[in-house]
DNA sequence: TTGTAAGCGTTATCAG
DNA sequence: CTGATAACGCTTACAA
């Protein structure tokens, strides 16, 4: 493998001279940026990154630390910075967690030895203060939000609000709740809407560990068996909200004359399921981070909360009037 | 920041030494060991990964070219190169292409400028024989069927016929087919399949473009536009199968009287719609193709077959008997 | 068991 | 405009 030293020998000059070449600088005599650039496809030269990036103590590469690739929300998110990355000629490691913290101590590790260049986290186990020492060796951006990092989210409770009010305003009040992993930051914020909205807000109607379609088909089946039931569900995801109305339906159930569901994401399983949906921008969202991720006002934590929209569906949602 | 110069230093031996003790070598006295360990702890030493690279001449990550990181299919996959890197240490890079040419370009130069010490092609645009030659850089596996190259994947023929005979077992001869890419390796395949086993195979039953779940949509629409329709379909994934059910009953159309229909992947979606499905082991094929790429026969461009099985659900195929 | 010193392949300073 | 040369931070012969 030829190297600069080499093509520095083939074209008759100074490696710096090469470098310049390689990096478009100005200042080199035409004829000599000719000489080199000769010299590369003579001796079919290919520079070597690894090199660039401990010369220049930069990896052009940001980390990702999710729980899940195959997720449809943290893929979505995962699209959105795939997509800032190639455009800004950067790259990105992702590192799949399943939320095992010693996992996530890997990743933090990647960033202290310099692997990457800064660090995405979209969704964590880790209590953030255990996170935060590692701000010290660059940039962390997390997708949630917390007041003392940098961090590029959603805001949950209104977000859920606007579900809850949206069942509300068709005249429900027996209304119950998907949610994902019980403590997270999410679920939190999630159940304070609730209960702050919903007067008859009961822990029976309160649906946990809710991720994926097979969990909405559990919940249905669980409702179904309940004997004081909610007549609406506030679902965690679309996914989940399509596992419940594809469960019911199995069983003779209707919807929404039995249960209106609302959905949450706006994922074309809801367009299919005319499902009303809370619509998160999972690829803005994605972006954003990214761009905090390689901007340099990261230091003040900026935060950055991003609308969301409700999304409605025809079907899902009506009753009661 | 400290380097191993500096701990040498501060331990009082030498570079080689401290780098001895670092990556765990034998042969060296105990308490030189003990003071190298109290001299990192005391600087809070930490590695710097890329000078590692250079000096190793590798980067113990591997690259991933796939299309879109949020399609179920792809996603699959990259779970399971996710976790078989976790497992052997190595990290992975991943480049969304969207199926453009010069996209897939950057990921090939990649190779070559040794940011990756191998690449996992999970699906390409480009022509096989365009990126043959950067098997010079590196291993280069793909995820479909190569005979001129490394490659991990499943039988598009056998998978698709297998689905075929399934409905022609419950005496349907009016078979449609819904295919991705209209000329991927993997559409061909199926199409020969289609051709070699259903004696009515039609053109016109032929749905193109069927990747996600409007699309499927899409395709229900157009059958039901047909003045002369096949009675069963079998479709290019479960999303798509999704959606065209979905689309029936909405339009109120019965699944599987009015049209039987089969999926492909073998999705929790599958599940809950109680489809029929071919069952695509896609975690097995990401880590397959993970260990092809840092293994180091991989010159003789193994291939591996990965196995599909047809998954019987209840409802969407009884029919016609 | 330990150390010296020569790489690995770039970039960048600084003097011409 | 050009070129020595010293980093960048580590690994690894080779010698002792």
């Amino acid at each position: 493998m030829a190297n600069i030293r080499d093509l520095a020998r083939e074209a008759d000059v100074s490696v710096t001279t090469v470098s310049r070449v390689l990096n478009d600088h100005p200042y080199v005599a035409e004829d000599k940026r000719q000489a080199v650039r000769d010299a590369i496809i003579k001796l079919g030269y290919i520079r070597n990154q690894t090199a660039v990036h401990l010369s220049t103590g930069q990896t052009k590469t940001i980390g990702v630390m999710l729980p899940y690739v195959d997720h449809p929300y943290h893929a979505a998110i995962l699209h959105g910075i795939a997509q800032s990355a190639f455009e800004e000629g950067y790259r990105f490691l992702t590192w799949q967690t399943n939320y095992i913290a010693s996992h996530e101590q890997t990743v933090l590790q990647a960033l202290a030895q310099r692997e990457v260049d800064g660090l995405i986290v979209v969704s964590h186990s880790l209590p953030v203060d255990e996170i935060l020492p590692y701000e010290q060796y660059g940039p962390i951006v997390f997708c949630e939000h917390h007041e003392e990092v940098s961090s590029v989210y959603i805001n949950h409770y209104s977000a859920f609000q606007s579900g809850l009010k949206a069942l509300q305003s068709f005249g429900h009040t027996h209304i119950g709740i998907c949610l994902g992993r019980p403590d997270s930051t999410n679920s939190r914020a999630r159940k304070r809407a609730y209960q702050d909205t919903v007067p008859l807000a009961d822990a029976e109607w309160t649906y946990q560990h809710a991720l994926t379609i097979e969990d909405g088909a559990d919940i249905a089946r669980k409702w179904s068996n309940q004997a004081y039931r909610p007549t609406a569900l506030l679902t965690a995801s679309d996914h989940v909200a399509a596992g419940i109305i594809l469960e019911l339906r199995k069983q003779g159930y209707r919807v929404p004359e039995d249960l209106a569901v609302i959905g949450f994401d706006g994922s074309e399983l809801a367009v299919v399921l005319n499902l009303t949906t809370v619509a998160v921008p999972y690829e803005t969202i994605g972006r954003q981070a990214f761009s905090v991720a390689i901007s340099d006002n990261w230091r003040q934590h900026p935060q950055s909360e991003i609308p969301t929209t409700l999304l409605s569906g025809l079907t899902a949602i009506k009753v009661l009037d």
